[in-house]
DNA sequence: CTTAGAAATGACCATGTGGTCAATCTATGA
DNA sequence: TCATAGATTGACCACATGGTCATTTCTAAG
């Protein structure tokens, strides 16, 4: 008892999966993770029950702790699941929109951005408890991970748009993004959410109602930042 | 025993706080409710402990659940206590600016912003905290409730820009104000958490460094938004 | 000083937690 | 057919949780 103690190593934090999980069938492999997915999404990190995953997957505990060491581990894995896919679709996105015009291409990634939580709201949900949640085990770090890329990719989006002066030149690059991405952030956090304020008139939006918005917001940016204002008064 | 199940009647829930706690003296009032801000500051609410919070305040585990019948109700009164003390300190900035121009008026609502945080930063994380965990109860509601307010406080500071012919006239009131909200919230939300990314030169940003950085913001924003564009090309 | 009513207490409870591990099952190769 | 190595299992653990309530302590009026 008191031996064990001394005998017991520090197991190998490094790996957020051991290999007898990553082996595993690829079909049956899936079917967990949308287990793991589905109870991260519907209770966050710390709400989140290793028995009720158990449950859900169809496995038993000791498989479970079997293919990871803990919890932390766990969501560790499951945040960087969910994680890719979003780049994935990004990528995505990007490719399409590609010779768009900068407002044009903005405004169609914030259509997709709805399009995507309303097909996978389950990300969607562990996606946003991650970002805003202390409760994440490496909340900062994951933080920090999420912010950096949402900025490069827009930060990216905005300097094309200068070099091909769809923006007026000689504008802080790295702001302009960070009020673009402020904007795309706020907006698709609160469709999410589902709290837009009546005064808005997107409340409980509609998919046509958010296009709408979306549309109008942009025109609004457009008008603002674009090249030829076309400012009335 | 059975029979204490019927003779239970069901406690009133409307109230967030009993008669008994509301009467205590100030003092002591005062003193405990900071050991409640001090624990859902630090865990948010799922991960609080009744236990802690008894210990931190020095008071009994029975007495608390005299003060408040449930977890649920002790965290609605900090959440009413932080959100008061954040719309008073708003309601002070507002008066205090109303004489200046629009967009030096937004300026110093943002640094005021970062000052309240440094100021009271266990009552900012628990503000974040609720607005952005689903792990509170009445999530929903209170995120309602916060982003309405937050509207309309910024939603008619625009007004009165347009009024004044600081800003563009014909403008979106509400999608101009939800720019602006969205920039100032995320900014605030980042501030506080630390996590700028070293690209925009504000990671573990000191007070002058958040100031510059405000400043320059503030002015794309006016060049963008402002009634007299000084677009460079 | 006595006493009644209110306030404060903390031992106690059922339930759920993340995590462990000896025992069992399964599939393969001889 | 059996032996072996790996995967799988679930009973079990110590501990923490939100919440209860019979008992004690305090307070102030008589």
């Amino acid at each position: 008892m008191v031996i064990s103690k001394f005998i017991t190593r520090k197991k190998a934090e490094k790996p957020e999966e051991t290999e007898q999980f990553s082996q595993l069938p690829i079909e049956k492999k899936e079917r967990i993770t949308e287990a793991f997915i589905n109870e991260f999404a519907k209770k966050g990190f710390r709400a989140a029950s290793m028995n009720k995953i158990v449950e859900r997957a169809g496995i038993s505990k000791g498989s479970l702790f079997n293919y990871f060491n803990s919890k932390n581990q766990l969501f560790m894995y499951v945040y960087k699941v969910a994680f890719e896919r979003v780049k994935e679709y990004l990528r995505e996105v990007r490719e399409e929109t590609k010779d768009e015009e900068f407002f044009t291409r903005f405004q169609k990634i914030m259509e997709a951005g709805v399009t995507f939580i309303k097909k996978h709201p389950k990300l969607a949900r562990i996606y946003y408890r991650i970002l805003y949640t202390g409760d994440s085990p490496e909340g900062a770090t994951i933080l920090r991970e999420l912010h950096a890329e949402s900025m490069k990719f827009i930060g990216s989006l905005v300097k094309q748009g200068v070099e091909r002066g769809e923006i007026s030149a000689g504008i802080d690059v790295d702001k302009a993004a960070f009020i673009l991405e402020s904007v795309l952030n706020r907006f698709l956090q609160v469709q999410n959410q589902n709290v837009l304020d009546p005064s808005l008139n997107l409340y409980g939006a509609s998919s046509e109602e958010s296009e709408r918005w979306i549309e109008e917001m942009v025109t609004l940016l457009r008008n603002w930042m674009g090249e030829s204002s076309s400012d009335p008064v």
